[in-house]
DNA sequence: TTATTAAAAATATCATATATTTTGGAAATT
DNA sequence: AATTTCCAAAATATATGATATTTTTAATAA
């Protein structure tokens, strides 16, 4: 995938952020200005513009004459974020059935064809596909919260969605068939517009994905 | 109120951030470097830097090599920031009922008190007053959430409310005795812990706010 | 009116300079 | 040995000026 930004500082903004969550830049590193500005090949000042954004979306912390640092993880931010997931993420999928049609409909069948290849290929141990499997988990879930007609909920959910992803990368491991099941169930209830079953697999399924988060913290 | 900040930059953001909520910087206004520059006497670089967090808190709109400008308002906009405050403030709000002790109890039994000071001399067409009152509002409205136990929720609230309050300031105007009802039955309901009819009473507080909008967008 | 285009304005980025604050460790004190 | 004091080095905060690009404006041509 090509940089789709023009900007020095839009795609290192990308940059950046992809490091966090991917856990390039550990939690709580120092963030010194000197040293990002080697590292990532650019000035100062468009750094700062850059780590005030990553503060404002809660991935780098910033504290007055001391600078930046990766936002610290812990157990407890875990389950927060779990939770608030599970709570944006329902009343999304419930505003997204009650719009159904069939153009969403086919974008959501779609997404989970293409997720479920890469749940395949991760069963039989090919572990290299890993970030692939992130990238069609993160638009399968995506998709099912955009047919919400509300931006703020979407813009939200992306926001948390990511949070929870820098966990799911960092201390997460695949869960294997049950998460697979889970998603095909999703799908389904999602396609008879059944939101009562669909919220209750959706919320299932966050929590079984973080029962599995080694105590690594 | 003394700024409590040391520096420039975080002084200049809660002045801007402050003149968009109040509309002083009107919506869609473009944020023009040089002119910011001038009439907040700060350099362009802590400009983009403040410009950047507040593109981050959604009040301000960036868009590569076009610049920055203050977000819009729409009606529909209105109604989805008024439909997440209730989903978060409710949720917010249980978890606040469970965790209930004397400590929290008495800060809200408090910060009601001093609500309704402002609330009365409003009714008494004390509009001077009414920067006093929006104020002793967010507070209370604060104190409900803040025993949650989950800063991100608490955070979320803010981020939400703040931009509630951004629409209250532009476009609501005081409803009069039935907000003062509903504060009221909502810190008795609190003070009972009965979650459920504390949560009809502040979806109904928030759903009523927003009928009195004036259609002026 | 619409399209074209040149000039002006504004953005994006970087480098550099200065003042201030924080940090890390040496030296002094308890 | 532990704590405090104090200074130099490092890092941050802010401002300014320079340059390359991009966007906008407005004048001109079709």
């Amino acid at each position: 995938m090509i940089d789709s930004y023009k900007t020095v500082g839009e795609n290192t903004y990308e940059m950046i952020k992809k490091d966090i969550i991917f856990g390039n830049l550990k939690p709580l590193k120092k963030l010194k200005l000197n040293e990002l500005k080697n590292n990532y090949k650019t000035s100062i000042s468009t750094l700062r513009e850059i780590l005030s954004r990553l503060s404002g979306d809660g991935f780098v912390v910033y504290e007055e004459q001391k600078g930046f640092y990766v936002s610290p993880v812990s157990e407890s931010d875990l389950k927060e974020i779990a939770n608030l997931r599970i709570l944006i993420e329902s009343h999304a999928l419930k505003y997204s059935l009650e719009n159904s049609n069939p153009d969403w409909e086919g974008s959501l069948l779609a997404a989970h064809h293409k997720l479920n290849l890469y749940e395949n290929k991760l069963l039989k141990n090919k572990t290299e596909e890993r970030s692939n499997w992130k990238r069609y988990d993160s638009e399968f879930h995506q998709t099912l919260v955009r047919n919400c007609n509300s931006n703020n909920l979407i813009e939200l959910h992306k926001l948390i969605f990511d949070k929870y992803l820098r966990y799911q990368l960092l201390v997460l491991t695949f869960r294997g068939s049950g998460s697979i099941e889970e998603h095909k169930k999703l799908l389904d209830y999602c396609l008879e517009r059944n939101f009562k079953k669909a919220q209750m697999v959706l919320e299932e399924h966050i929590q079984n994905g973080i029962i599995h988060a080694n105590k690594s913290f």
